[in-house]
DNA sequence: CTCGAAGTACTACTAATAGAAGTATTCGAC
DNA sequence: GTCGAATACTTCTATTAGTAGTACTTCGAG
């Protein structure tokens, strides 16, 4: 027999375990701290949850036992709570990394649906959105390039600047793509 | 006064205006059809919707006036809805293409973050789903270059040909990012 | 000639996500 | 010193997305 809780194990949203391996680089952290890591480190590669997803899946991930709280009252007024990952929260994070199928990126491209449907749009205009995203994506790039100076010393980061490197070549590529598409789509309009 | 249709006006979800746009593609289509496009074509660069939700765009859609259906009974018993986009409807998608601002890229890339949980990982677990992402990847590229060999002659077609190219050239560097992930997480361990 | 698998068409239910709102605190400019 | 903006912390609600299910059909293998 095979408990609602059972069933559920290992059965997260991505979502969770990007919550769970936020918790797993760090000691212990509020949900507001992990969005903050998050909007820093995961961004890049894994869109940011909202504040409240992250909530809930701190909740969840609580009653399946993979994180532990504690309120932490600051003062009369304030009450943060503070997780921390438990030993079975880390084996079932270890198992999902190395057992988990590995499910499809998702790529949601505005700038590409709308020269899609190209035919309805102005051919400066087009042109225009194609340079949006390219200053969009030089300052994702710089942030990458911060973020790899910040944690590039520090071996016990290994892993992070590995996908850090690739985020970088990742955006270097988006970059060459869309100057690439501007060209397809003619040359300057002026 | 602003009605609570006009409200909503142009504040779709992409989703919304992902169906619309194929179906000013087409002529007439069923809520299955745009769901075929939709796996053929826009999968490439912006995930499939689910059929229900294009079942339940294409309500909206209607409400809004933007798309018109009709009843087309097959036999007694299966019945099925085409829909067809309308002037309006083609109005408001241009507007959309032309003036909507450039809304941020998702990428939710799995195998990143599986790296990024490398502490917890196993070397050879890593590899190995590496390499089954460049499957995928290789798939996928594959099915780019079939979709564009059967529509590059057709001139009507020229913006999907251009954005299928861009997918072409999107697909390669992922290829090329994951084999450079690849060569830094360590030789091959046999 | 029939059985199973794949295809067509659609709906109902559930889960995931985004967004807005609420409240308190600190910091910096005027 | 106070006003506004930014930061810290959290919850609630509304939207959006995804799963599973129904039902009937066509097609191909045996």
């Amino acid at each position: 027999m095979v408990s609602r809780v059972d069933e559920r194990r290992d059965r997260l949203p991505a979502t969770g375990w990007a919550v769970l391996g936020v918790l797993s680089h760090a000691e212990e952290l509020s949900g507001y701290d992990v969005k903050k890591w998050a909007d820093h480190v995961v961004a890049f590669f894994y869109v940011s949850p909202a504040l409240s997803q992250i909530y809930g899946e701190l909740r969840r991930l609580e009653e399946l036992g993979y994180v532990v709280s504690r309120a932490a009252p600051q003062d009369e007024l304030r009450n943060k709570r503070l997780y921390r990952i438990t030993e079975p929260g880390r084996e079932a994070l270890r198992h999902w990394v190395n057992h988990a199928p590995v499910d499809p990126t998702v790529l949601k491209h505005n700038l590409a649906m709308r020269v899609w449907l190209g035919h309805l749009a102005d051919q400066d205009r087009l042109r225009d959105l194609a340079e949006r995203h390219v200053a969009e994506t030089e300052r994702a790039l710089g942030e990458v390039r911060t973020s790899l100076l910040r944690s590039q010393d520090r071996p016990a980061w290994s892993y992070p600047v590995t996908v850090l490197r690739w985020c970088e070549r990742y955006y270097r590529s988006e970059l060459a793509l869309t100057r690439e598409l501007l060209t397809d789509l003619g040359e300057a309009p002026n």
